[in-house]
DNA sequence: GTATCGCTTGAAGTTAACTTCAAGTCAAGG
DNA sequence: CCTTGACTTGAAGTTAACTTCAAGCGATAC
């Protein structure tokens, strides 16, 4: 059983972030008498997964939703996680293709210097992301979550 | 001079967003008898700058620093969007290059099927990013800022 | 046993990029 | 002239993913 401040330690993440994980139910914990959290060694699997999912794009919603996929009984394998991590594929290699599409039209529109609206294709790309909602919007994408579901067993 | 709902459809961005970009000293405009903002042509192709540039990564912040090295007095030319769309370049070219590290890296954990802190490279990849700072943190990058000044004339 | 460091909680703060709201004023058509 | 829809302001709310804080208990080394 490990201490909060050894799973920080060991998964590089802030004593803070794992009890917001714990809010958010992505992780879980079982007490010490005194009430102090000590958790399992999986939990620093859990972690990486967390970790990992962020990089690769996933919200926390997203990834909750993805570890509501896994198996409750047993502890999760190797396959389970490589299940998921397989699910990520797409959403990154979509990613990657948008990047790409705004750097072409990148170079297009140094090309012709218009960056003028409507005309440009830069600027008014045919994307539905950008669209609704408040907060940082920096490559907002949809359906990432049916990328999830359709990963589920 | 346009009305503050006429940029709004044209460029496709709430008046909201306007009047926060004006708060944000991203945007300008004159005001009517009545004291009602009027916005000269040259404001949209400022908009699509804004928008553009938020597509391909950068925050109001950058952009605003961006946009600080146009000429004051006369109105900016394709060249000088020119000069500016072109640093974005390297930007989107070191973004996608990491995102195809993170592709390749999972490519290779599937195989392995790890997981596992400090040995899975996808879980502990060597970026300074995700390290610093509160909110969102998808894709966080350093020095963008860098590439914007090196742009300057 | 006591000093010290680690752990606990809930509440509130942070950041970016906006949106929403209330309570009005302006402008244009009929 | 009057109605209606567009516009004004400042303040407060939103979202994600956390962090910070205060006030106090837990665990461990000496």
């Amino acid at each position: 059983m490990l201490t909060i401040g050894e799973v920080s330690e060991r998964a590089n993440v802030a004593t803070s972030a794992l009890r917001f994980y714990e809010r958010e139910g992505l992780i879980s914990a079982v007490r010490s008498d005194g009430g102090q959290r000590r958790y399992q060694r999986e939990v620093l699997r859990r972690v990486a997964f967390i970790r990992a999912a962020q990089r690769v794009g996933l919200t926390l919603d997203e990834i909750r939703e993805a570890l509501g996929t896994l198996p409750d009984e047993r502890t999760p394998t190797a396959a389970d996680w490589k299940r998921l991590s397989r699910s990520w594929r797409p959403l990154l290699d979509r990613r990657i293709a948008e990047l790409e599409r705004v750097r072409d039209k990148l170079d297009s529109c140094i090309g012709c210097g218009c960056l003028s609206l409507r005309i440009c294709h830069l600027c008014n790309p045919d994307d539905i992301a950008a669209e609704e909602g408040p907060g940082p919007r920096w490559l907002l994408d949809e359906d990432a979550g049916d990328l999830l579901r359709s990963a589920a067993p």
